[in-house]
DNA sequence: ACAAAAGTGTTCGGAATACACCCATGT
DNA sequence: ACATGGGTGTATTCCGAACACTTTTGT
């Protein structure tokens, strides 16, 4: 039994959603999870997931709500984007939403498929397909967001497994930067940071010398930060 | 005659408002305007100008028809802040509210007194007085945004007239990122981006050596954005 | 042996910082 | 004459960019 009309204003008022971009990290590329819509409008489109915000939840739990119900992770870096609310972006009426953008570890994340939410799939950034709405220019402003956020903040890390090789958290650089850096000038800045450490271990069974592993000082970074240390990477 | 309930949802939905943040600069001082509430709750409260978004309204259309209301100009910088939307930030039941903030040029505004709206009043960032609802928040991220966006995007200008003094620009880099900066290496840093154009014309009636006028160079800052260029002042 | 990626130092130019004195103007 | 802020240059340090070869591992 759905309610009809049960909620009355003396102004018009518009719905209020959450949607998120939702970043993961995987084979050397940068991709971005899309749900496949199973009801109009822009049925059959990819979308970003997403749903409406409930009566007495904050934004920011909607958002979560929403990244746990896709992804079935909670824990993870997430913070608002932008609220997009032009007239006319959802053909069904007044919506506007709050777009997030999230940050989730590969080794967390467990896709829910054939559930009876729509299908989610990962997306490399570089072939992302048409979207329904207005999410193209959502995740082009996400895209916009990290790129110039990974220069002040160290989110890099938040995409990687606890333990990860340089070389892993150099193509994160590339991929969220869009161009190639220099091994040598990158592990200096890296290791000048003093936030990242060597572990005892290295990588096994790769075809090339073994890299070792490297793991990120979550502690230090938030102690630094609490004392109005920054760092630029 | 006001409507009664005319607008009627199946499911609650909450009302939307957008909030300004104005920032203006005066007398060696970084301003916002705040108007006192003359209505309930938070009575008698200073506050953010702000007010509900209309039905065929963009977020940036209600945002700038607000800020024309209380200062009488547009043509000014304005950006999206936040959004805020916590159940319980308004006693009068679920508001969300889009923040933006806004640079406004001391020559431009006027602001409107003793018309209807209540009256509007610029406080120094330094002496805010408590705030209605959970504008002090608002505040305070406007002001770090602020001071984060002056280190790469000129906006200093937007705060100035047409002819400043370097003195009048340094002036306001200090009162955004509260530090003291050294003269000669500031005028370096300006006179190196070439976006900052000195004037034939000096100061006229000061009780000390007369400062020459300069002004800022926007198309040429436009052109330079577009072919990819930043700066970082 | 070879393929493939890991790991490692030095040089150079430009930017950031620190710092002190004379100049123009009104009172 | 003096008070007030305007205007200017140099020396030093630090940071970013460019750049190539040896090592380790599996096949």
């Amino acid at each position: 039994m759905t309610p009809k009309n049960n909620y009355c204003y003396d102004y018009p008022r518009p719905a209020l959603t959450v949607d998120c971009v939702i970043f993961g990290y995987d084979a050397s590329d940068l991709k971005i999870l899309l749900i496949k819509r199973g009801i109009e409008p822009f049925k059959g489109h990819a979308a970003l997931p997403g749903g409406f915000v409930r009566e007495h939840e904050t934004l920011d739990s909607a958002a979560k709500r929403e990244l746990m119900e896709e992804t079935n992770v909670s824990n993870v870096f997430i913070e608002q984007l932008y609220t997009f609310g032009n007239p006319g972006r959802d053909p069904r009426g007044r919506v506007i939403s709050t777009a997030y953008f999230a940050l989730v570890k590969r080794e967390d994340y467990i896709v829910i498929a054939g559930d009876d939410a729509a299908k989610a799939r990962w997306y490399s950034v570089g072939a992302i397909p048409p979207l329904a709405f207005d999410h193209a220019e959502i995740v082009e402003m996400a895209l916009n967001r990290l790129k110039g956020k990974i220069r002040y903040q160290p989110v890099g890390f938040e995409l990687l497994p606890e333990k990860f090789t340089l070389s892993d958290l150099q193509h994160i650089y590339e991929a969220i930067l869009q161009k190639k850096l220099d091994k040598r000038n990158f592990r200096k800045k890296i290791d000048k940071t003093e936030l990242v450490i060597r572990l005892n271990e290295k990588e096994k069974g790769v075809a090339h010398r073994a890299a070792y592993y490297y793991k990120f000082d979550k502690k230090k970074y938030e102690n630094a930060l609490k004392k109005g240390i920054y760092f630029e990477i």
